[in-house]
DNA sequence: GACATATAGTTGTTTATGCAACTATTCAAA
DNA sequence: TTTGAATAGTTGCATAAACAACTATATGTC
């Protein structure tokens, strides 16, 4: 097999995710200086909504990759800013549908425009052609463990 | 410039970091697995250590990437295991010396097994070129924003 | 030498994660 | 139809992160 003797210097970056740290911590910069009270991971949760309003707190878990009790305290604390509301569902008495509120459909378009800033800041001098190539591995990684 | 016009559903990978979450969440699953009472950021305390034992809190901090509350405290837990003591710096009295215990030291090889098997197990299939590829990807992010 | 400044580390608060144990609702099978 | 298993969500506990405010020591400049 191709990868068993990995190198040892190369262990820590891959398992410790500087990278995504230190875009996550970019971005809650951008959010705090744009006057926003709302953390990355709130955030997280905001743009599966986005895309999708009213989904369950389960499918939020397995969009956000997050466990349930996660979940529940997310939704709590976006709750208190009045950016969302549990709905229950009409069907199944177990499930609550998470809906947007007003305010939280107005923050959708400036946060993403934060996001894709901070990207663009973290791939510069990276050509496409990589990026590609370190989403897709990525992915992979992703998929051979979950 | 090259990266203006990202796709937006690409965004969300790259920000929350999902393939180091999974990395890091089996490795604490062999940790656990093998007795271990020990956690990722303790462990990644310990991997800095086994380098270069004696390392300054404020060492850790940049090795490690984490602030001085996070490493002050963790120091904490480290020598609640015994694992690790506080050594007053003889020339610096604001310094601690980190230094491992017995205890730690012995920790070392297992502990770097189990990483290494985590990352062949998220690497399967995927091939050395492009890994590479990755890690240079990864580090450039990391560069851009620090 | 005195004082301002920088550096090392600690403490308090809020938010988040992981795990286990728990309640409530639904579903399926006898 | 009742009982047992599966599913959805909550709560408690320990650990960790980010930020601000703090103490203590060291350094450099007048």
């Amino acid at each position: 097999m191709s990868n068993q003797h990995f190198k040892k210097g190369e262990l820590y970056s891959f398992i410790t995710g500087k990278a995504s740290t230190a875009i996550a911590r970019r971005l809650q910069k951008k959010l705090n200086a744009a006057g926003m009270n709302l953390t990355i991971e709130q955030w997280s949760v905001l743009y599966h909504l986005w895309k999708d309003d009213g989904k369950s707190q389960q499918e939020l878990c397995n969009a956000t990759f997050r466990d349930k009790p996660s979940i529940t305290r997310l939704v709590d604390n976006l709750e208190k800013l009045n950016l969302v509301k549990r709905v229950p569902s009409e069907n199944d008495g177990r499930i609550n549908k998470i809906t947007l509120t007003k305010q939280a459909q107005k923050l959708q378009e400036q946060t993403m425009l934060l996001a894709e800033e901070t990207l663009n800041e973290s791939l510069v001098s990276v050509p496409p052609e990589k990026i590609e190539i370190c989403k897709e591995v990525l992915q992979v990684v992703y998929d051979n463990l979950k």
